[in-house]
RNA sequence: GGACCCGUGGUGUAGCGGCCAAACAUGCGGCCCUGUCAAGGCCGAGAUCGCGAGUUCGAAUCUCGUCGGGUCCGCCA
């Protein structure tokens, strides 16, 4: 070893001794005679004093000493003379008088600073991934990152759970996001997919009699990139034989409500026992399926109160079908015609058609459409959402469907501007009752809302020919702060159910042997009854962490455009490689 | 595929039609300094304002295009 300490240790009872240190110039104050370096490794800042009584060599080396070189020194651990110790550091106590100094290696100047916080252009610090990497931020975020999946692992291992491995080289599935393809070298023109989750390969582990099994499992889906969303992502995958649905869920909340107050203290739940919603509520009530319960402003429907409303934008969405709803943020009756407008453009963005505004003064009811609510309808309106003088109305008249995507994005970004969420509360909740199927409009088809192997609630299974949208499933998600946190599902066991999902799915028997043909025999062998969920790893940190995006907590992300810019991936391929691989690249 | 925002020395910002051959901080280079810890002092180098075209007597500043980055919608079983 090139120390006999860590720059984080060194404490007032190593006083005397003598101990070798190495790592990073942090800074360097040079008096002129006394020269101050604050050695930096991963588990802290050690000062080393380097006096002038040393040799000459020694003190030219240290004068040419610049940030970031790699130092390896020896010395004595001093307590620091009285009113010299740092309070600020934890080894503030101490300081290190060097004896000799030696130069690991040099560093040029760098591109941003380590030993700032201060924010640099993300696509430089992508670039020098390797220098930010020593920066405060992004080492307390991987050690966050390892002490939750340390926890799990722990947590999980003790209680019978056997973590197994998947390949990262398996069979496309039809549905679902667009696979990373694999070319085969061996069989010109076959490919292999990245697993998008080890969800078939985590089934049949069931059916191989693991009963409970879990993988830090690395997941591929090539989708356009988000803030929380990257090409390849880190998941909690688990599942387990001879469960109900309740068994799930409360393995799973037991895990995260134990892991809460180890690796972040600080933290706090907004409530325990989790509280469950089903699909229908959450849409209805927060117009979002991963709503964010740190605050209120709720939505109310009053299509009832402007049932026979003279407004024709109201009366026209509900001729229509459609429906009126409105959210109330406070104290925003003072919304500047410039701030309103600015409201009326997100819903535009979202699709409404527009936004209606009300603001509720002290001189009274305020806005272009003040003039079609009458005394009985704004009386109803503010006993319905208890608005106060000082709020502002915000309605949307559309379709549900609109109106809550358009309406639950308001609310969150009023949660934003007014800051009306508490950044160390985490709001976990259970999102129950999904639909089985959607109708997909594009393709004039139905689709798997959650995925195809999920358990259809037996009592409707005689829907499938007569009204399948009125079919849920035994799927579910963990959601949090207004992140979707985990999905899974009850899967199904039975072959004869299977059959039913996929015949609705369009998938015909021939396909469903070519595709799943494993999944389907594996079925008739015994499969016992089973389900699990698949937390997202990064997702959690983030919010842990108190970070704005999913980068900071991967140490080597891909930027918006899914390239690597640090190493420059994707890139061409050899035209040895492609041939190889029987590719001719078209375009 | 679409909407919006950003792009000024190494880094972070200011400047938003003439006062700018661009300012401040930090970093960088040199000199001084024996107790600092964001050390301090003095001196210095460093940007044709992402790129291209246009408007204008005059463009970092306005317009269009383009490239790069970000946020969101679509997409993400």
């Amino acid at each position: 070893m090139y120390k006999t300490h860590t720059c984080g240790e060194l404490r007032g009872t190593h006083a005397g001794q003598t101990v070798t240190l190495a790592g990073w110039v942090h800074r360097r104050r040079d008096h002129g005679g006394v020269v101050f370096i604050d050695l930096r490794d991963r588990f802290g800042l050690t000062q080393v004093v380097i006096n002038p009584n040393l040799p000459k060599e020694t003190l030219d080396l240290v004068s040419n000493v610049r940030s970031e070189w790699v130092l390896q020194i020896t010395g004595k651990v001093q307590k620091r003379p009285e009113g010299m110790q740092n309070p600020k550091m934890p080894t503030g106590e101490v300081e290190l008088i060097a004896s000799d100094v030696v130069t690991l290696n040099t560093a040029k100047a760098l591109p941003f600073m380590i030993s700032s916080d201060e924010e640099v252009d993300e696509n430089m610090r992508l670039k020098y991934r390797y220098l930010d990497l020593r920066r405060e931020r992004m080492r307390r975020n991987l050690e966050l990152r390892h002490a939750v999946v340390l926890f799990m692992r722990t947590y999980l291992s003790e209680r019978g759970f056997l973590e197994v491995e998947t390949p990262s080289l398996f069979k496309t599935t039809p549905e679902g996001a667009r696979d990373y393809l694999v070319p085969s070298r061996v069989y010109p023109g076959q490919f292999y997919a990245l697993p998008q989750s080890p969800q078939q390969l985590k089934q049949l582990l069931m059916v191989g009699g693991i009963e409970r099994y879990f993988q830090i499992a690395r997941c591929f889906r090539d989708e356009d990139q988000r803030g929380d969303r990257q090409p390849e992502f880190t998941q909690l995958d688990l599942e387990m034989s001879f469960v109900h649905r309740d068994d799930v869920l409360e393995m799973v909340e037991n895990l995260f409500t134990a892991m809460l107050p180890t690796v972040t203290p600080h933290k706090k739940l907004l409530s325990s026992p989790w509280p469950r919603f089903t699909y229908d509520e959450v849409i209805t009530r927060f117009g979002s399926d991963k709503p964010d319960l740190r605050f209120g402003m709720e939505l109310n429907d009053v299509s009832g109160i402007f049932a026979k409303s003279e407004f024709v934008v109201f009366r026209s969405a509900l001729e229509r079908g459609g429906m009126v709803k409105c959210i109330v943020a406070p104290g925003c009756a003072g919304y500047t015609r410039k701030q309103l407008d600015e409201l009326t453009v997100t819903a535009k963005e979202l699709g409404a058609k527009g936004l209606v505004t009300l603001a509720l003064t002290p001189e009274g009811l305020k806005g272009s459409a003040a003039k079609f609510v009458g005394e009985a309808e704004l009386a109803e309106l503010v006993k319905m959402t208890g608005a106060k003088t000082g709020d502002l109305y915000l309605f949307v008249a559309d379709s549900a469907k609109l109106v809550h995507k358009v309406l639950g994005a308001l609310r969150v970004g009023f949660r934003d501007t007014l800051k009306l969420a508490d950044p160390n509360v985490m709001a976990f909740a259970w999102v129950l009752d999904f639909p089985m199927f959607e109708w997909n409009e594009e393709n004039q088809k139905w689709d798997a809302a959650h995925h195809m192997f999920t358990m259809p609630r037996l009592e409707h299974l005689d829907r499938f020919e007569t009204d399948p949208s009125s079919i849920l499933s035994d799927a579910y998600d963990m959601v949090c702060n207004g992140y979707e946190m985990a999905s899974g599902s009850i899967r199904i066991h039975r072959r004869d159910i299977q059959s039913k999902v996929f015949t609705l799915l369009g998938i015909g028997e021939e396909e469903a042997q070519r595709k799943f043909g494993h999944m389907l025999e594996a079925f008739e062998f015994g499969a016992p009854p089973h389900g699990g969920m698949a937390p997202g790893i990064d997702r959690l940190v983030m919010l842990l962490a108190d970070e704005p995006n999913i980068r900071e907590v991967i140490a080597f992300p891909k930027n918006q455009a899914a390239r690597d810019v640090m190493a420059d991936a994707p890139s061409p391929a050899e035209p040895k490689q492609l041939k190889e691989l029987h590719i001719k690249v078209s375009d």
